[in-house]
RNA sequence: CGGGGCGUAGCGCAGCUUGGUAGCGCGCCACACUGGGGGUGUGGAGGCCGCAGGUUCAAAUCCUGUCGCCCCGACCA
């Protein structure tokens, strides 16, 4: 049966509320698809919850197709597993721990690595019952710092995810096969879903190579910065985007002595070039500066010097570091070890055996660098390396540790440059290796009876922000509302009869039962208002294709039909009653 | 966590400075007119002014606390 608007829950508004931002959030309330409960905490209407199911059923039939097996796990999990991989740590504040009444600790789960490695530890024991990818569509809990956005960052959200155990990367059967087979049914979804994507190299972990890739939509509204190649041959995330080669000159001589000024109270560039320009007239910019970040791995502590206007990038300079376990220090713990947190200077690891010095090439220049003087409330300008460091006895590391930078050399070196777009993440496939079932001390037999960890992929796709990137996508709404890709779109066809009575009922139950035959899916505006709130609620809800029944029509045996998306003309075109069930079924399969 | 702001009807907001019986627009209900792009009129309903204390003859308004929400920043999927 057709749905009827009067008995479905769709309540349009005219105006949004002032906290949402963004076209999805904004559109998606408008048209009465979600309520927003708390902060990041929505309940889908029913609108909303049909294109959160299309979605899902598409992705169940890729993951099927793919062979991948459905489950359910528990969103409530005991808090012991996420100790044993050491993830509570990890995840943090963002992790929604509950008490249960007898004090005992429990995630609500973000993600399901844990659950899914303690099953298979359970079940898989030997070589023969591998390889397995098991999957699940739930809801998944994140105590975000800040949700935003509506349903693009919310705090309670729908997730699919995948995870495969292998016995071997590579080969029949391997991880990797796996993972190309996901990355492949990836691309179908978000076809079939009507979005536009780009996939770009993410973080890739301990194995290297092109080990995890994020699926993103372009888009201004994304939190995500991606950065790609005009040559069009790579992109990655910021945390992953190497940049190509750049020039050095370390040895570069000084353009005068070291001077110490006293800087009372500028523990950031910014307040030294504020400083600068107000106590001493000079312009300082954050460019001719050094920002030197203390990190520590083990009972090694690693400076890591950009200019000051870069970002360090962590990831970049643990690789170049070679200390898997580095992290940003603590700071009362790094004053303790002498280190002037808001006043380092790259000069502090002269002498030092415990230091390793890294810089970075835009950091690596001649010029006249202001830095700290690693004595509190003291900088210094006229820094120079060769002089201040390297004629010490010390010698730093040059290496790639920053974030990259719109017009940054693409690491192909091939000429191309690097340019920087933003995108909303929707799907990750990532190589985990056997980092969980090393944790989990989760073991299967191989073919010579010995035991191993079996290796792990996991690959996720976030449900409702398949929904909100339909929308936020270039051509997914305009002025009026929503403008739906129609495999995801609430309905496929909305019908609306300028008066419900009389021979319009009939013709519209009638349409819609011959559409609903042929497997398309029919919304019927059959509430007592005046045309123009009907056209204006149909453009709102963007449903892809609008029958309109009127007398003008119907005075010629035909009815209107209209796309959403202005493909058959801004004002449609009339169709005979006869042909319209037809000519639908051709332009949706 | 730092800075800023906001909680008054379902939604958008005014009222607060200078305390004196709570208002506007949209939406909602009834009736009439109207009837192909949010129409018009008349009449209505709806608020513990986030919550708790305090000051005062009197508090939406002033004070204190608290909770919630939002924005910017730092942090992080």
């Amino acid at each position: 049966m057709a749905t009827k608007w009067s008995n479905s829950l769709i309540p349009t508004a005219r105006q949004a509320p002032a906290d949402a931002e963004v076209p999805s959030h904004q559109l998606m309330l408008r048209a009465g698809m979600i309520r927003k409960l708390g902060a990041g905490v929505y309940t889908y209407l029913p609108l909303g919850l049909r294109a959160i199911q299309k979605a899902m059923q598409i992705i169940r039939q890729e993951m099927d197709q793919a062979g991948a097996i459905e489950i359910l796990m528990p969103t409530f999990q005991p808090i012991e597993l996420w100790e044993k991989t050491g993830r509570r740590e990890a995840y943090g504040q963002n992790l929604f721990v509950v008490k249960d009444r007898h004090g005992r600790e429990q995630a609500l789960g973000p993600t399901h690595e844990e659950i899914v490695t303690e099953l298979a530890g359970a079940y898989i024991e030997s070589y023969r019952d591998l390889p397995k990818t098991l999957y699940q569509i739930q809801t998944k809990f994140r105590d975000e710092f800040r949700p935003r956005f509506g349903v693009l960052r919310s705090r309670e959200f729908q997730m699919k995810d995948a995870y495969s155990f292998h016995l071997e990367l590579d080969g029949p059967g391997g991880l990797s096969e796996t993972y190309d087979k996901q990355y492949a049914a990836y691309c179908r979804i978000f076809e079939r879903c009507g979005i536009p994507y780009e996939i770009v190299e993410a973080e890739a972990g301990p194995i290297g190579g092109n080990a995890s890739h994020e699926f993103m939509v372009p888009s201004p509204t994304g939190e995500d910065f991606i950065l790609k190649s005009d040559k069009g041959n790579y992109a990655a995330n910021v945390e992953k985007c190497e940049i190509g080669p750049r020039p050095r000159n370390l040895e570069a001589e000084s353009k005068g002595d070291l001077a110490v000024i006293d800087t009372p109270g500028c523990l950031t560039i910014e307040d030294v070039c504020k400083f600068f320009k107000k106590n001493l007239g000079t312009k300082l910019k954050t460019q001719n500066m050094l920002k030197t970040l203390v990190c520590k791995a083990g009972d090694t502590w690693v400076i890591g010097v950009v200019r000051g206007d870069h970002e360090l990038n962590e990831a970049k300079l643990r690789k170049a570091a070679g200390e898997s376990d580095l992290v940003m220090a603590d700071e009362a713990e790094a004053r303790d070890a002498g280190f002037a947190i808001g006043f380092v200077g790259p000069h502090v690891a002269v002498g030092r055996t415990d230091v390793k010095l890294f810089v970075d090439p835009d950091a690596a220049q001649g010029g006249f660098w202001v830095t700290g003087a690693n004595a509190a409330d003291q900088h210094v300008k006229l820094f120079n390396w060769q002089r201040d460091v390297i004629d010490q006895g010390t010698l730093p590391e040059v290496a790639d540790i920053r974030n990259a930078l719109d017009g940054d050399p693409s690491p192909k070196e091939d000429g191309g440059i690097l340019q920087m777009t933003k995108g909303i993440e929707i799907g990750h496939v990532f190589k985990l290796c056997s980092k969980y079932t090393q944790a989990l001390n989760v073991q299967v037999v191989n073919e010579n009876n010995e035991r191993i960890n079996p290796l792990m992929g996991c690959y996720g796709i976030g449900v409702n922000r398949i929904i909100a990137s339909a929308i936020e996508r270039d051509g997914g709404n305009d002025e009026h509302g929503i403008i739906w890709p129609v495999n995801i779109a609430p309905y496929q066809v909305l019908i609306t009869p300028i008066k419900y009575e009389g021979e319009f009922v009939e013709l519209a139950d009638k349409l819609a039962t011959a559409l609903e035959a042929q497997g398309i899916d029919v919304l019927i505006d059959d509430r007592q208002e005046r045309p123009g709130v009907k056209f204006k609620d149909a453009d709102l809800i963007g449903i892809p294709w609008r029958i309109t029944l009127g007398d003008k029509a119907l005075a010629q045996e035909s009815v209107e039909l209209k796309a959403r998306n202005g493909s058959n003309g801004p004002k449609g075109e009339l169709v005979k009653i006869d042909a319209v069930v037809a000519q639908l079924v051709a332009a949706i399969q």
